[in-house]
DNA sequence: ATATAATACATAATTTATTTATGCATTTGA
DNA sequence: TCAAATGCATAAATAAATTATGTATTATAT
């Protein structure tokens, strides 16, 4: 699948908001909720998908606890309370964004600050 | 001015919004115009805003006409008929991904295809 | 008069996110 | 029993944007 250009920039906005949701998450099961959700528009490659989570852990906006499923681990994502105040401010950014592009997009969307 | 992560990958979008709307543009009319329209949320830098304008020219998407003013240049882009075909392709792109971030963010927009 | 800000273009080096291409191993289902 | 799905991972390449410059003209404020 080819995601559009339009999607960069936006994966960490995608997982802080679907770990606020669900407390806690595992990748794999991170790239099928997107792809459900999207109705099979979005898919999260591993490739973005895996390192995009592992900087989260880095910066302690996650963290990590793993779980053996037979004999196959699963890395279950959870937020920390730092990771709950990004995720806010990462929701107004989108807001501010979606925002600024409706009215670059449609003129009847623009107003003036008064 | 830090702009958002998520403007990457719109800057196309919004130059070709922007010369489908007005005819003809010049660069740091834009820059003008997007500050405008945004508030002053978005500053399009121009780093970013001449090399995509060179690359739409690169592509015929943009056609260019060279204006002196007194001693000053200003180079005029307009929308080719490929650019304005692209402009319904990339404002289609952007619908499509607001959807699916709305989507994403707020559990009340997700909805199953019938 | 003169300095500063605004207008108007440009590019090169660096950074960063993502894509593409792999790799390995287990488990499920056809 | 073979393919697909599950589940992790990383490395090289690509592409877009940021940061940092550069040049020159014109308008404005002191």
């Amino acid at each position: 699948m080819k995601n559009s250009n339009l999607y960069k920039g936006s994966i960490v906005t995608i997982l802080l908001k679907l770990l606020n949701e669900h407390d806690k998450m595992y990748g794999y099961e991170i790239t099928q909720r997107v792809f459900e959700i999207t109705n099979g528009e979005l898919k999260l490659t591993e490739g973005a998908l895996y390192p995009a989570l592992h900087k989260l852990e880095d910066q302690d906006l996650v963290e990590v606890e793993i779980v053996k499923i037979g004999k196959r681990i699963r890395k279950y994502y959870r937020l920390t309370e730092a990771g709950t105040k990004e995720t806010v401010k990462k929701l107004a950014e989108l807001e501010s964004y979606m925002k600024n592009m409706r009215a670059l997009i449609n003129p009847k969307f623009r107003e003036k600050l008064h």
